[in-house]
DNA sequence: ATATAGATATCGTGT
DNA sequence: ACACGATGTCTATAT
């Protein structure tokens, strides 16, 4: 990785335009092929950059990248106030736990935690507008479309809404009720959901996980 | 700007978890107080981060990052290979041009490229949840509500949908109906179109502007 | 390769 | 503080 740390201007042309006008930076050359400048501020997001792959052509004051779709960004450099380039090696790699995946997963192997003598039909069940996270049946042999969020928001009662609609026409399955499963359900996402008539559940992510473990433990 | 480079391994809790093994990585510590740690891939998305406010705990081996909300960034240092802190400085700021606003004023200089015998009522037409892109009365006479999108997804026409319940109440607007316009529009978006009988077009930015210089060029 | 949904999305803007 | 829309969104997954 290499980081200088410059005065310079910059321009991108491309998808947009953008100008940036002379100042101090960070300049980041990554081992990928990437290049991106920073400022001291907006956290991690940088104020311009390219992303792989694209050629960089270096002059002395003068760094122009061209990206694969035509893009360009043209570094003019004024003052480079430092110049080192570390190599970091390979990286192990990014171990995530908790995204709405597993969520889901935790879900369908406990649906009795949605609702009681909740049965699961399938997951990913397929519609013409995409796939419902969930498909049961409740113990009247009901359907019930589900829809998993980590957060649930207006949006998710909006997509769930949606898979009803289509799922209704579907004389097989109507009629069909919807639950939305979230960690946690924003008032207005609520009040959305019981005004169209769909139940909300709030989960707890360790919990489940704990419950399924204490499950498991079992067999 | 701080910048150490070290061997490290971090653990984030927070809206989720997750782990980094030991390896060398580029921690960057910006004067926002943000935190963020990157590999040498990955473009410039950090492997972890922490956005300002938070507060970060230095002990010699071990850093912790506390966040608002309570998550929680722990760097444990094995072996710190460079540790350097530049000022940069104010940043004065990206000027950006040529963004969806523009398409917008290409297409309400164009109704015609909307369809044909179309013509503009005005732009930003108020209602009660916000106005719509474009209102167009169409050779008929007949009201036509537009929603502008770069790219034409779902949400778009949920969000056309919702306009069009409301300017169907109004007795010297109705019936309108609705069209979605956008450079490109997905699949699923143009069956929920089609099902909520909402037209879709799909418009080229560069030939919609060379049309419109090629008009311009005969006045 | 294309299309789709998720993201610790981030970032403004308006209420 | 919350909701909503735009982003050069980016990234991983399934087809």
């Amino acid at each position: 990785m290499r980081l200088v740390i410059a005065r310079c201007s910059v321009d991108y042309r491309g998808k947009l335009q953008a100008h940036l006008p002379s100042a101090d930076r960070l300049i980041m050359v990554k081992a990928d092929g990437s290049i991106s400048i920073h400022s001291d501020d907006r956290a991690y997001k940088p104020l311009n950059w390219m992303n792989p792959p694209c050629t960089i052509t270096q002059e002395p004051d003068r760094w122009l990248v061209r990206g694969k779709k035509g893009e360009e960004l043209e570094i003019t450099l004024e003052e480079v106030h430092s110049d080192s380039d570390i190599p970091l090696g390979a990286e192990p790699g990014l171990q995530k736990d908790g995204v709405e995946a597993h969520l889901q997963a935790l879900l369908a192997e406990r649906t009795e935690s949605i609702g009681a003598g909740f049965s699961l039909v399938r997951r990913e069940y397929p519609t013409e507008i995409g796939p419902v996270d969930l498909l049961c049946r409740d113990a009247d042999g009901v359907a019930i479309a589900v829809e998993v969020k980590r957060r649930g928001e207006i949006d998710g009662v909006e997509q769930l809404t949606r898979y009803l609609d289509f799922l209704n026409r579907d004389p097989r399955l109507a009629p069909v009720r919807g639950v939305f499963v979230a960690e946690q359900i924003k008032p207005q996402a609520k009040v959305l959901a019981a005004d169209r008539g769909i139940g909300c559940v709030e989960v707890d992510y360790d919990e489940l996980r704990g419950i399924e473990s204490s499950e498991l433990r079992l067999f």
